[in-house]
DNA sequence: TCTGGGGTCCTAGGACCC
DNA sequence: TCTGGGGTCCTAGGACCC
């Protein structure tokens, strides 16, 4: 069996651990820019505020039923989710990190364990320790194990934080429960289609000819019909190096300057390569992308994006920020409001194994003591207290005050690497 | 006034090879 | 008269996740 344990509306209970008054309240956590909502208390939700709820379009609404909102504090979270970690991994062999406030843990095993009880302990450890409250779903499959959280999740009462689907019987019965819409897998699109073809319940997708399955959904969907079987078909993975890194914003204002989207788009470039040098690999591939508003149907719509090779692998600060530039010239165009922009880096080598163009000038070498050495002050004395001359330094991208609690936390922690995937 | 920021995997189609 | 077939690799786009 495997057990995923899933932190309950997780910003949210972090900003609790700062401020124990929240309690019994509505409280909402917002993105970037304070733009939309991205985690909400269970008082929030029955307010009716949905996940991703521009704020403000809300602001009413909060201010009526006194919602307590606040900006996201990504170190916080990350460093409550390793805690988080740390405690459930010490009572199993092997644990997948899904994701920022869920893990996967693998009970086999634990045959003469009375997995409930186990489980129970487990959940108010990371409680009494961090003050987290989690649901525990536990199933065959990881497929099932969502399940059995969502079940946790909307029985609150009957099952007091955990809940073990094993039995033909019970996953049937919670299969003809479960709108399938609500299955791991299937979204937005997949739903239309499904209601469509009139599966309306998981259960529904089941009687559906595996032909049919495959042609609508590929590979994914014969392996969710076999995981809602309760035949394995997902293991847990192994952490694994990233594929990508991505860095992009929204801003605040529009930008009809130039220059003022030019020293965005490089300063993502730094941050692209500080990351791919915080992992030691070099990336032969870059991306740039712009974009006007588009919310905004008064004002003309341009969004490009462009990829450029690189003859040589690179993560020097440097060389990135120079393809960023020639990439940026390349997709510019004047007369545009434009509200969001990014750099995508992709197509990974390890630091020590680049292969090298015989042709092309490769200064990687030369670069990279400079570029550890500036990455070694600033982990030291602060992000980017040692920065390229085209950063402008300012601070770009909003953020509401820090709480008094908030600013303790962070003169009082070593903080963890935030290398989680978000939420 | 104001609408997030990351990631992964799969597939279809084109280029190219023999 | 008649115009191969199989394979790989790459890329863009689409779907999903939190």
């Amino acid at each position: 069996m495997y057990a995923l344990v899933d932190c309950n509306n997780f910003f949210v209970s972090c900003e609790r651990t700062l401020d124990q008054s929240l309690e019994g309240k509505p409280v909402v956590v917002l993105s970037n820019n304070d733009g939309c909502v991205v985690s909400r208390s269970k008082e929030a939700k029955d307010l009716g505020i949905p996940m991703a709820a521009p704020a403000f379009k809300y602001k009413e609404l909060f201010k009526q039923h006194d919602v307590k909102s606040f900006s996201a504090k990504f170190e916080l979270y990350n460093y409550k989710s390793q805690q988080v970690i740390d405690i459930s991994k010490s009572y199993v062999m092997d644990y997948e990190i899904y994701s920022i406030d869920e893990l996967f843990l693998d009970l086999s095993g634990f045959k003469y364990v009375d997995i409930h009880e186990y489980c129970f302990k487990i959940k108010d450890d990371i409680y009494n320790k961090e003050n987290i409250p989690v649901s525990i779903g536990i199933a065959p499959t990881k497929t099932l194990c969502k399940v059995a959280n969502r079940i946790v999740k909307d029985f609150p009462e009957q099952f007091n934080g955990i809940y073990i689907l094993d039995t033909p019987e019970k996953i049937e019965k919670a299969l003809k429960w479960l709108p399938i819409e609500d299955v791991w897998g299937i979204g937005r699109r997949l739903a239309v289609k499904m209601h469509d073809s009139g599966v309306y319940k998981a259960w529904d997708l089941l009687q559906k000819p595996e032909m049919w399955v495959r042609k609508i959904m590929g590979i994914h969907g014969v392996r969710m019909i076999n995981e809602l079987k309760g035949i394995r078909q997902l293991e847990l993975d192994s952490p694994s190096p990233k594929k990508s890194i991505a860095v992009t914003r929204s801003f605040m204002e529009m930008l009809t300057a130039k220059e003022e989207v030019r020293e965005r788009v490089e300063t993502f470039g730094m941050y692209c390569s500080e990351r791919l040098r915080k992992q030691n690999t070099c990336c032969r591939m870059v991306t740039v992308f712009v974009q006007t508003n588009r919310f905004r149907k008064d004002l003309p719509e341009y969004r490009n994006a462009i990829t450029q090779i690189l003859p040589n692998p690179t993560n020097s600060s440097i060389l990135i920020g120079r393809v960023v530039n020639e990439l940026f010239e390349a997709i510019y165009r004047d007369g545009f409001h434009y509200k969001k922009a990014g750099v995508i880096v992709n197509d990974f080598v390890p630091e020590d194994e680049r292969l090298i163009s015989l042709f092309e000038e490769d200064t990687q070498n030369q670069h990279l003591p400079v570029m550890k050495a500036m990455d070694a002050m600033n982990k030291k004395f602060g992000k980017d207290k040692v920065r390229l001359g085209s950063m402008s330094g300012e601070n770009t991208f909003g953020r509401a005050q820090l709480s008094p609690e908030y600013e303790a936390f962070l003169k009082s922690n070593t903080l963890p690497e935030a290398n989680f995937r978000f939420h």
